[in-house]
DNA sequence: GGCAACTGTAACTATATTGGTTACAGACGA
DNA sequence: TCGTCTGTAACCAATATAGTTACAGTTGCC
């Protein structure tokens, strides 16, 4: 199964900026909050651009913001674009075609694996960014006005 | 996510296991049809038989054979006997403390992973190595007679 | 009892994927 | 034109799975 963090990664990144409201993230302060070197933040950025749900800017006073509102980007959206495959695999080697169950069991197995897939694609279908940060809220024990301070002042600049 | 055809090759070897109709097959015939090494095999149904799915037989004329009727297990079961970890993971590292995002993320994406764990075990837990079997069965035009000659023939010595 | 045929398992290598790091070209605002 | 960003290549490290060889222990059969 899952060895990679990618998809977890991803919604941090992209709840981050729907959290900074518009203002241009540097990849820099991301990889802060994700306690990950800005490289691998960046790389993840393309992706991301590239399935249209952000937009970065180069250049002094660039970096990166949503290319939606956070109530139109979902977690299928961020899954399908940073994880490519489904959620398993078939077998690394074709099997034996002369074994009656090996020929015929890949047929099979891809019924059930489109089946998987189908389910957690509904489910994740169903979240939104907006409705990530409204969970994330009521763990943050202040209101709105400061907590859009500390958002400056730790997601801006985390940790400094 | 998934990197790993152990399910996929679990599945299939309990598939030929229920096809073989109670009759111990030897890890070498299972690896000819799997297209592996007998050794993996033996790992994989050590799993199996912790799990108590199948049975083996050290010593001449032994084997392994399922546990329980085909219809008594589900794809569910076999998932949780070799797929240790959920479908998705998080961070590799935790995320930034400082961060207010980064110190809730988690938790929201703990729930998120549940809901997606539990949508795919809906869908395993629905599916069991006799129905696998059946359709399997309209991929093979042979009769069921034949059928079981060719599986005689086939899985126990494949490729021979 | 002794042989041959199995399983169980350790130890090692090969391969693939992800993540981390350095380095640098190019974009862009001031 | 300088400083601050992104985009990207190139490389290394860490991890997980798969494949291989080897061998101890178990068991049926003669």
């Amino acid at each position: 199964m899952s060895t990679s963090s990618r998809f977890a990664v991803a919604v941090h990144v992209l709840t981050l900026m729907a959290w900074a409201d518009d203002e241009p993230l540097k990849s820099e302060q991301v990889a802060e909050s994700v306690n990950t070197n800005a490289v691998v933040i960046r790389r993840m950025l393309c992706e991301l651009a590239e399935s249209k749900l952000v937009v970065s800017q180069s250049g002094a006073m660039g970096g990166s913001k949503l290319a939606r509102e956070p109530e139109q980007i979902t977690l299928l959206d961020i899954y399908q674009a940073v994880e490519s495959r489904g959620v398993f695999s078939l077998h690394r080697h074709p099997p034996n075609r002369h074994c009656p169950v090996g020929v015929n069991i890949g047929t099979v197995l891809n019924h059930v694996l489109d089946e998987v897939d189908t389910a957690v694609e509904r489910v994740l279908a169903n979240i939104t960014i907006k409705d990530v940060v409204s969970r994330l809220q009521p763990c943050v024990s202040t209101s709105v006005r400061k907590r859009k301070q500390m958002a400056k002042q730790h997601v801006m600049s985390a940790g400094n």
